[in-house]
DNA sequence: ATCCAGGCAA
DNA sequence: TTGCCTGGAT
């Protein structure tokens, strides 16, 4: 897996992902990606700092309602409201959450309704910093072309025990994953792509 | 007019 | 497998 990292890294350049100023504020954008172009989750982000509550304490209080309309253009905002609510409830009562180690913490963010496995492994690589490598639709998808295919957790640990442990690697390693997925997968620019013929392991 | 986004839960 | 939903691209 080094070798796409490779490959991807010297195709694109650092990305720097996750955009966010406070670990919440990666909680809270994991949540509305879900199946959502991420310029419009921007808005969306835009539209909670404007009004004060990109903070646990203030959006676990907000009326149901006025969430829903801030969070409108990300699709699905019934559903992402109530557990963006939860999900704050929870963080507010469990300020140190992100502090606990990684697998453990995964368990818990797992047992919340609207998290399951990306969603989870995005918070604890993004905001808690910790080592779990994320596996999302590209990343399936970019496997399969070079030969890899499983579930959720098999890929998973083909990617991180062919890695060192390292949480600078993990994030950008993801994200090129991403970037490339956009640029490359589509039906489009599929015959282009520079890691069926040069990454083989 | 149709398709589909860095998913999740039932 | 299906429902959840908007917005931009085709």
């Amino acid at each position: 897996m080094k070798k796409i990292y490779d490959l991807l890294r010297r195709e694109l350049g650092p990305r720097h992902w996750w955009p966010a100023d406070t670990a919440f504020e990666v909680v809270i954008g994991a949540v509305l990606t879900q199946q959502t172009r991420w310029e419009n989750v921007e808005q969306a982000i835009k539209n909670l700092k404007d009004h004060s509550l990109l903070e646990a304490d203030f959006l676990s209080k907000v009326k149901t309602e006025e969430l829903e309309g801030l969070i409108r253009c990300t699709g699905f905002y019934r559903q992402k409201a109530m557990r963006l609510k939860n999900i704050s409830i929870f963080f507010h009562e469990n300020p140190d959450i992100l502090e606990k180690p990684a697998g453990e913490l995964r368990n818990i963010l797992l047992s919340l309704d609207g998290i399951g496995n990306e969603t989870a492994d995005s918070i604890v690589l993004y905001a808690a910093d910790k080592p779990k490598f994320v596996i999302d639709a590209y990343t399936k998808r970019i496997c399969k072309c070079i030969g890899i295919e499983g579930d959720y957790g098999k890929l998973q640990s083909v990617f991180e025990s062919s890695l060192p442990v390292d949480v600078s690697l993990y994030k950008e390693f993801h994200a090129l994953i991403v970037e490339y997925g956009k640029q490359f997968c589509g039906k489009k620019r599929c015959c282009d792509c520079i890691l069926v013929e040069n990454g083989k392991t």
